[in-house]
DNA sequence: GTAAGTAGTTACCGCCAGGTAACTAGACGA
DNA sequence: TCGTCTAGTTACCTGGCGGTAACTACTTAC
């Protein structure tokens, strides 16, 4: 037996393409914070509050630079950065439909079970 | 301003449930490679063939580990060692769905223009 | 007896993801 | 002038992901 699926082999990239920019801890729940919108690094904080600023700051500048989210400044009085998701975040909804999908029901086929 | 999201707090963490199972560098591509069916070790090595040995072992044992696949001991002649998904592993087909198409829409869009 | 194919294991090592703690810098309010 | 809000930065450290190479153990074929 031979090479089994060669078939398979650009289906392995693309996923693999896939998990490279959601790869690591934060990415998806920073993403997921701002499919509820525009927001700033203090609102992001608080929802996902076990992330440390230099995480965050990493975090948000790899995101950036993969073109999923925009950092906007403001010259307000105190100086806020807008955060928003691009049209290229957006197109993650699917994506991170079934990642909540199949989450929930791993959780039930193994924790809670 | 405080908390921004409470809503979002357990769609978060059903996202990260998920990432656990998955994250890394080989767990998605063993996946994928055994939705085409049952393999031999060997087989699932000639389809991944960056992969050593150790690293294929360790991840199938994880993957068993969380009930995505089974190892079956077949007595022939050379001992031969069957890899399978389980209804669980096989449930993250859309989710495996999403990644491709997300990936190929990355690449389409960031490494194409 | 030796090569090749089965399915791994073991030892060793380097890099970087991620954590902690402290610090920066400007503006506002008391 | 001290504390608090904004949004980070910097230094330091550790664990584990992943890589390489070599070795194991059994069977069949030449």
């Amino acid at each position: 037996m031979k090479s089994t699926e060669p078939v398979c082999q650009y289906e392995l990239k693309a996923a693999r393409d896939a998990m490279e920019v959601i790869q690591g801890k934060w990415r998806i729940p920073i993403v997921i914070s701002l499919t509820y919108g525009t927001k700033r690094f203090g609102e992001i904080h608080r929802d996902i509050p076990d992330i440390s600023p230099k995480m965050l700051s990493q975090e948000l500048k790899a995101l950036e630079e993969n073109k999923l989210i925009t950092r906007t400044l403001h010259d307000s009085m105190p100086v806020t950065v807008e955060y928003a998701l691009t049209p290229l975040g957006m197109s993650l909804r699917e994506l991170l439909n079934e990642l909540r999908n199949w989450g929930k029901h791993f959780r039930d086929e193994i924790v809670g079970k």
